[in-house]
DNA sequence: CTGAAAGCGCTTACAG
DNA sequence: CTGAAAGCGCTTACAG
């Protein structure tokens, strides 16, 4: 029970400026029907006394908190592997304080942790969420969703692609982009590890090598398809598995920059040489790309643009629009790997 | 504006349970001073209602918010690479979840967002802070401890150690550990990578690295100390004047696991191997420790304790105690690196 | 143990 | 353009 030094409160300033407290109000919130005048007292007066609005009971009366949650539910241990979650956080931190709107982070990896999470937002102190979920059938997406609370999403959610807002990037066209420039390269047996099927990531970049190795002419060959769950480790027992039942393979497009590095690693192991003998591909451009070696050929996902864009369509529905979409680009970064 | 269901209120519960709002808030702040029958009574028309409680209203009159900020006050570059980082917050969080209180996150790369983040909390818009800010003379840190704030820091907050309770590593003896492990493999010409001198895991590693040196009966030589700044690249660097400088190096202590993947990196590519021709041992114990290769000796952070002693403090500091240090243990893990 | 009442610091119709 | 007043949903002495 520390106690904080008294804050002036409006009526300090109203006294202060020789107005009432509802004209500092006024003055507080837009300075619309505000005389020249009193408009210049009333912020004087802010000055003098070193006022700064209560929030709290402003929401009290407003009923809005204008803080929103990112909330994050995956398992535990994609927390800490996966080197997007920090970029995507930070973006939206950014941009959030931007809009001087704090930012509430709820980890919702437990049952337990998604019930908090659900019963802190339906007692409505948050105003929106921006959510991270790449499974289909995440419970929390359906909770807030059928709570009617403005939320935007990270990806295309995947049974919610109508009611909810989202941001994404052209999964298919970036795998495209990946595997085509493996097939320019002059590689035939081009394998895949893509990310679990019930995630947009996993399902979508599928679709798109598929589409790519069509269009090159090169046969499908589903003993060329392995899958994996985004992890490094999950990366390497795949990239085994593919070398194994084709020893032939010379270059695979892998559906995250984590699973190309533990990639890297089978294909290391088993006596190739990469790019030379087997070519890889990630996707992500994540800082992970980078410190591999060889650095990573990869398809970057525009994380900076994500959060913002994710902040920009959260506000829009808080100002009561409908929920929208959007699909951002991706791009080729040619490095050493492929 | 999108209007919101109306939340029943402390009034709604009171007319269902037949008695005051007075009773009903006494029910809500822990049932003191009310009677069995009216508690029952109380409590079943919560659930009736389905009553949760209006946080600004409460905090209003409390003058609490009941939230903390978690203040991220690195270089930017920091916050993408470093994989300490999500692992604390994610502990922080969970921590502060098991007493249903938010996080707020804020990050102050650039001057704009510190000033940002001060101006926040002098409007007590939260309760108290847990400062990560590795590097002496950050002015978030002195604003904190000027305006009184209850915060609690994340490692030995150089020079505020006696004014600002913190939650700290035995550094110098985590240092010693691993620098004695390497002498006790025999190795004679073992160099240190340092972190930045302004920060206590600069400092105080390298005093710990000495004093083992010492024990061990080796003799000092400024020329196998080189300095990095946490990153891998730096490390990389470091490692790779040492090697020049010194080519006999047979062991190296590296005070972080990112910096130690990047020595690792300089020494393969120098045509030695690890740990056959130099021996290599980080610290952290992050998950950089389990995706290098070899995978890393190391010296073990307890992040998660580190995390849940934070709020530990952080909570009793709001209950009116003074700044306590919790010093906890390292513990060497020993793999495949050293 | 309980109720009536004041008050936390704002915003916002409502008159003028 | 402005002030007086009601009200947001709670907590907490104060009497009883």
């Amino acid at each position: 029970m520390a106690p904080r030094r008294a804050r002036p409160t409006i009526e300090d300033v109203a006294a202060e400026a020789g107005v009432s407290r509802g004209t500092v109000s006024r003055v507080l919130n837009g300075g619309v029907n505000v005389s020249p005048a009193a408009l210049a007292a009333v912020n004087k007066a802010i000055k003098q006394t070193g006022y700064v609005v209560n929030h709290h009971a402003r929401s009290l009366v407003t009923q809005r908190s204008r803080s929103v949650a990112f909330i994050l539910s995956e398992p535990q241990e994609k927390f800490f592997e996966d080197p997007n979650f920090p970029i995507l956080l930070r973006g939206c931190t950014q941009a959030l304080a931007e809009h001087d709107m704090p930012l509430l982070l709820s980890i919702a990896g437990t049952q337990e942790d998604r019930e908090r999470i659900v019963r802190f937002i339906a007692a409505g102190h948050i105003d929106g969420a921006l959510l991270v979920s790449t499974h289909a059938g995440n419970p929390v997406v359906d909770r807030l969703t059928g709570l009617g609370v403005p939320a935007v999403a990270c990806g295309l959610p995947i049974g919610h692609e109508h009611d909810l807002a989202y941001v994404a990037v052209n999964e298919a066209e970036g795998a495209r982009q990946a595997t085509a420039h493996l097939a320019g390269l002059g590689r035939r047996r081009i394998a895949t590890v893509t990310g679990p099927m019930d995630t947009p990531g996993g399902r979508d970049r599928l679709a798109g090598y598929r589409d790519a190795l069509r269009t090159a002419g090169l046969d499908r060959d589903e003993s060329l398809v392995a899958h994996g769950d985004y992890t490094q480790i999950s990366g390497e027992a795949a990239m085994t598995k593919l070398l194994k039942d084709n020893p032939d393979i010379d270059a695979v497009f892998v559906a995250s920059d984590l699973m190309a590095v533990g990639a890297i690693d089978a294909i290391t192991r088993s006596g190739r040489r990469v790019p030379d003998d087997v070519a890889v591909v990630g996707f992500d451009d994540s800082p992970a790309a980078l410190t591999a070696r060889p650095q990573l050929t990869t398809v970057r996902q525009p994380f900076r643009r994500i959060s913002q864009e994710m902040v920009r369509l959260l506000l829009a529905r808080l100002d009561g629009q409908e929920p929208a979409a959007v699909i951002l680009p991706t791009e080729l970064v040619v490095r050493a790997s492929a």
